[in-house]
DNA sequence: GCCGTTTTCGGCCCGACTGTTTTCAGTCG
């Protein structure tokens, strides 16, 4: 059988394409593939699909797919190979995707790595580094070395855990898989995928099942299975050739509830509630919860109470039902016994999105293709949050473009009311905080939009001083609705930058300016104990997907989990209310 | 290598920062 691509796969050859054309120097291409693979990555329909239905020329109506890229796409497909790539990646046979997601280590050192001291991978590179070797390179010096060091710590640190957004698809698709097998009634991901923490170390997925070595035969026996580490008739591990550790257990339907309880955890959930049914005079385990019993010849025995279901355990603890997001033991349990649990926004509240980017700037699609997109997923309005001058790269927006691209949405929701759809366009902005908080748009500029975004994109290396007084001026500034991904991290690749969250939250309690949940699965910024801080304090934050192109906005999810760890509810999130009662905030701020 | 409200050929990829340098290359957004 031929291999499908996923769009994923295509995306990477091609990025590395772009990166191995920035090597040698190679003018504009670099830019053209990275931008493509961009396109291709956030493409809602399958590549190979498409092309399996409309051939060559279906590729090429993909935007930033030409005739060149499409013929290689092409042959990437039907052949599983690309000729062009493996003669680059010959050139220079590196661990392009690792080397270079070190902060600070593109294209030009990683080759000049390679051809100097013959580094291929991260071992190498360490290697290197450590006996001394990389700062005796021309161009290279201590301070590089050792930023090379720190980069490669803080690449291991984050070790072995991986990203929600990466590992909940695969699960998902696991889930389904092991669902279909003969006999198996029930299959649920567990462990901290159900917890939606933002990153995962090992996948827990428990069944029911009236057979349990049939899903444990088909469980190691599945293509992706690189390692068969145990394999019984009630708990089985694999890895999986993405690097990703599975667990499967399959527990009798009766302790359905304790087994995923248990293994949903956390950990520090589990023991608590172990606690607080010793208390009771119960005992708690994975099958279930159990009363002492007297039994005939006087030794002790248990008798089962609750199990089946986690929400006959909880009652049976006298507790309410605790969402697995809450469960971290930072006060759910005592919440959970005073029946002061919040009620926390739904999967299914959001109504609108404010940042959202075009191909004004360095988004993929127009805002008419973003706006149908939007409303497809049923939100009402979205806001079009394009960057500004100073991010020159994304060819970021100024004065005189903005105003144009003003009239353009007029256009837009014209059409998109006599077309009969449900999204309003807002005129919004990314708009940049510069140096000493300035901002990369006039005022007067800025007092046109519906929706003033501002964020950071440069100088992170600010002292903590300087980076919060920086982003108190900017939130300070009257036009100034919402401070986007307000810390700046990307997870296992960058720290946030060095701020003081909670001026930043008492500033934003002062000038009611909005908070930015960025649901994008690398930001996750707001981060969930920022957010309960927000909560606490009575700041309103919005949860937004910070869509690239059409395919992103599925990741708002992410943003409404990372709220509801923080404890949020409906209310807390701005863009949970209509347009109408949405637009009367800034309004307020502005005081007309 | 892509693309067209400024163009089917000639723009696009700017500007600041860091670390290495002593006038600049590499990286990032």
């Amino acid at each position: 059988m031929r291999k499908v691509f996923s769009n994923q796969e295509i995306a990477r050859v091609l990025s590395e394409i772009g990166e191995y054309l920035a090597m040698q120097d190679v003018p504009f291409k670099p830019r053209a593939y990275e931008k493509v693979a961009v396109a291709i990555e956030g493409f809602e329909e399958n590549v190979s699909e498409l092309y399996g239905k409309g051939g060559i020329k279906a590729l090429e109506e993909i935007p930033g797919v030409g005739a060149s890229i499409a013929e290689k796409i092409e042959e990437l497909i039907t052949t599983g190979k690309l000729k062009y790539y493996e003669q680059l990646k010959k050139r220079t046979p590196v661990d392009l995707g690792t080397l270079s997601s070190i902060e600070g280590m593109g294209p030009k050192s990683v080759k000049k790595l390679y051809q100097k001291l013959h580094v291929r991978n991260l071992e190498d590179l360490e290697k290197a580094a450590r006996s001394g070797k990389v700062k005796k390179l021309e161009g290279f010096g201590a301070k590089s070395e050792e930023n090379i060091l720190k980069g490669i710590e803080f690449l291991k640190s984050s070790g072995g855990r991986f990203a929600l957004g990466s590992v909940l698809p695969q699960a998902r698709l696991l889930e389904e898989r092991l669902s279909k097998v003969k006999g198996v009634s029930k299959v649920v991901v567990a462990g901290s995928v159900r917890r939606w923490k933002e990153t995962i170390g090992d996948v827990d997925i428990l069944a029911v099942a009236d057979n349990s070595s049939r899903i444990m035969d088909y469980f190691v026996r599945m293509p992706e299975v690189k390692r068969v580490f145990a394999k019984g008739a009630t708990k089985s591990m694999v890895k999986l050739s993405s690097g990703l550790d599975v667990d499967l257990r399959v527990v009798p339907a009766q302790s359905y509830g304790a087994a995923l309880n248990y293994f949903t955890g956390s950990k520090d959930h589990n023991v608590a509630l172990r606690q607080r049914a010793i208390k009771m005079g119960y005992k708690l385990n994975e099958y279930g919860l159990f009363r002492r019993q007297a039994t005939s010849d006087k030794r002790q025995g248990w008798k089962m109470i609750a199990g089946r279901t986690e929400e006959e355990l909880y009652k049976a603890l006298r507790l309410s039902y605790i969402e697995p997001e809450l469960r971290e033991n930072t006060g759910e349990i005592e919440a959970a016994a005073g029946k002061k649990l919040p009620s926390l926004v739904g999967y299914s509240d959001l109504k609108g999105d404010l940042q959202v980017q075009t191909d004004w700037s360095d988004g993929s699609d127009s805002i008419e293709t973003m706006a149908k997109a939007a409303a497809a997923r049923g939100l009402v309005y979205i806001a079009i949050t394009d960057h500004t001058k100073r991010l020159a790269m994304t060819h970021g927006l100024d004065e005189k473009r903005i105003l144009k691209q003003m009239s353009e949405i007029d256009r837009v929701n014209k059409k998109l009311q006599v077309s009969g759809i449900k999204c309003h366009v807002l005129k919004g902005t990314e708009c940049d905080i510069l140096k000493d908080g300035s901002l990369d748009l006039s005022d007067e500029a800025l007092s046109k939009l519906d929706v003033v975004g501002v964020s950071v994109h440069s100088l992170f290396n600010l002292s903590r001083k300087e980076q919060t007084a920086r982003i108190v001026r900017a939130m300070n500034n009257p036009h100034v609705d919402i401070l986007f991904h307000p810390t700046g991290r990307i997870i296992n690749k960058r720290k946030p930058y060095d701020v003081d969250m909670d001026e930043i939250i008492k500033t934003a309690k002062q000038t009611g300016t909005i908070l930015e949940i960025d649901a994008y699965p690398d930001r996750l910024d707001l981060k969930d104990e920022h957010i309960r801080k927000c909560v606490a304090a009575g700041v309103r934050m919005s949860i937004d997907s910070d869509a690239h192109s059409p395919a992103h906005f599925p990741v708002l999810e992410f943003g409404i989990a990372q709220a509801r760890r923080g404890w949020a509810g409906k209310d807390d999130i701005v863009n949970t209310q209509s347009l109408v009662k949405l637009r009367e905030i800034p309004k307020k701020r502005r005081g007309s």
